[in-house]
DNA sequence: ATATACCCTCCAGTTAGGGGAGAGTCAACA
DNA sequence: TGTTGACTCTCCCCTAACTGGAGGGTATAT
């Protein structure tokens, strides 16, 4: 019979852990003292506990440990468990080797260029939405902004929007002439008839992102940054790119308050 | 100007989190309304967001970018703090794959022999030891007992134990005949004077450690998975291994109740 | 005027224990 | 036999980064 300080020494568990262990029920003392309350330990109760740490050890919850301790599982069952927990591993060891890498590229980032990225690109789970949207080649830049008219002018008052206006750039490369432009906004509900736009469901998906504030001519940086961004982080550019326009025209008259998020649909580079 | 809604959608940051980064000062919101305490964003808060949760990604805690954030740190200084977390990241990843290592290691044995395996093996730090110690090559094993009777007698009741008995192997290979053998106990203050026995430090370190219960024939087991667990685990033996009596012939009269933990020093096998 | 969608604060809970207060207990020593 | 110091008990609070919910107030569309 050992108190607990003395099978806390032989055992080399913490005596806060034993007698949260005790707690929970993971490993009761053999006696208990009704009068003290002084739990009671037995050398033969160290196998239990050395089986408990390694179970731990395996990424297992004290939860489940309890559980497979006390039900006596078959092997199968085991091998279950065990097998999930094998990829719960695998996702952490892949975590951790993202991160390395995140953290690699920041450091190296930093070294070129002596001071933190202007433009912090994330990585996010754009949700499909349904949108209007009006599409065509327009000869240059400037013509957004009358596509914008035409998708606005007939819906504005009679259909009720959803999220901030966006243009889409469908060019397989960067045009400065004629691009190929859809310009829409996501909508609640149908669309009223008689618009020149029409309604289509915009995919969603893992998009890198990056926020840009100021007019236009600047926004080339934060494309920069999204191409720099994609390849220590093992993505590639997997769609048409969007600017969603979070400040614009409509809401300041001055260029420098423009905001403008950029997302780009990406995909694992195998 | 956003309530907290919208600004939420626009982020993809749930609202409890913002309001949580409101709370710690990382992201306050532009206009707080004084008597409804409706808190109004701006979508210029959007590249701060950003920041905040790049940097989290990076694995700084939400109180490092506060700090880092509100300081304005020099780039040697982001620097530093990049490479600790890259240490980190690394150790993170060592960890994963260790773990992984271990669960793939269970499976086999699962697989192999259809159940969990008798002997939990368990790695852990062993602190240095002050003992009173007697060593001698002697015919057998059952020599050892004659050992414990020759390291005792002259010092039961004239020093204080501090840790149940041992047996030390020196050979360097299992010997049937004639081992070199070392009983030690750990002892307190000094050893009295005209006992045979000497003292010494006994030196700790990591120890693959296994908890055997049942008479000394069948111990052989208990080794036999402590080599078993070294290979998967990346370790071999670096040193003597020891046997701990935690509890033995002195204990009690049934052999079938004997618990002994055997200690082996690794080291990791690069 | 009402319905409902939205917002607020506060509280509790999550893991696996660690730290400490205040009170009781055990064993050795004088 | 008394005392001292080491040991133990329960109880409460704390961790990080939120999530969930209760109870109550607010904005907006019909």
């Amino acid at each position: 019979m050992l108190r607990i300080g003395d099978f806390s020494k032989l055992s080399l568990v913490s005596v806060k852990t034993l007698r949260y262990y005790d707690e929970l029920g993971l490993l009761k003392p053999v006696r208990m003292d009704e009068f003290t309350g002084y739990r009671y330990y037995a050398v033969e109760q160290i196998p239990r506990l050395n089986r408990i740490l390694a179970l731990k050890d395996l990424g297992l919850s004290l939860e489940q440990i309890a559980g497979l301790l006390h039900q006596d599982l078959s092997p199968e069952e085991i091998r279950g468990m065990l097998r999930l927990k094998q990829a719960e591993a695998k996702g952490r060891l892949e975590d951790a080797q993202a991160q390395l890498r995140r953290i690699e590229a920041r450091l190296r980032q930093i070294e070129k260029e002596g001071h933190l990225p202007m433009y912090e690109v994330a990585l996010k789970s754009i949700p499909t939405l349904k949108v209007a949207f009006v599409r065509r080649v327009v000869p240059n830049y400037g013509g957004v902004g009358m596509l914008f008219g035409e998708l606005f002018g007939p819906l504005v008052g009679r259909a009720r929007f959803a999220g901030p206006a966006m243009a889409i750039y469908h060019d397989p490369e960067f045009k400065e002439e004629d691009p190929d432009v859809e310009v829409a906004i996501p909508i609640e509900g149908a669309l009223p008839a008689g618009a020149p736009a029409q309604a289509r469901e915009l995919p969603g998906g893992d998009m890198a992102c990056a926020v840009y504030q100021g007019p236009y001519e600047g926004i080339g940086e934060a494309y920069h940054a999204i191409m720099a961004w994609l390849e220590p982080n093992g993505y590639r550019i997997a769609g048409p790119v969007r600017e969603n326009y979070l400040r614009g025209p409509g809401d300041t008259s001055d260029p420098s308050q423009y905001v403008t998020e950029i997302q780009a649909p990406v995909e694992k580079a195998s």
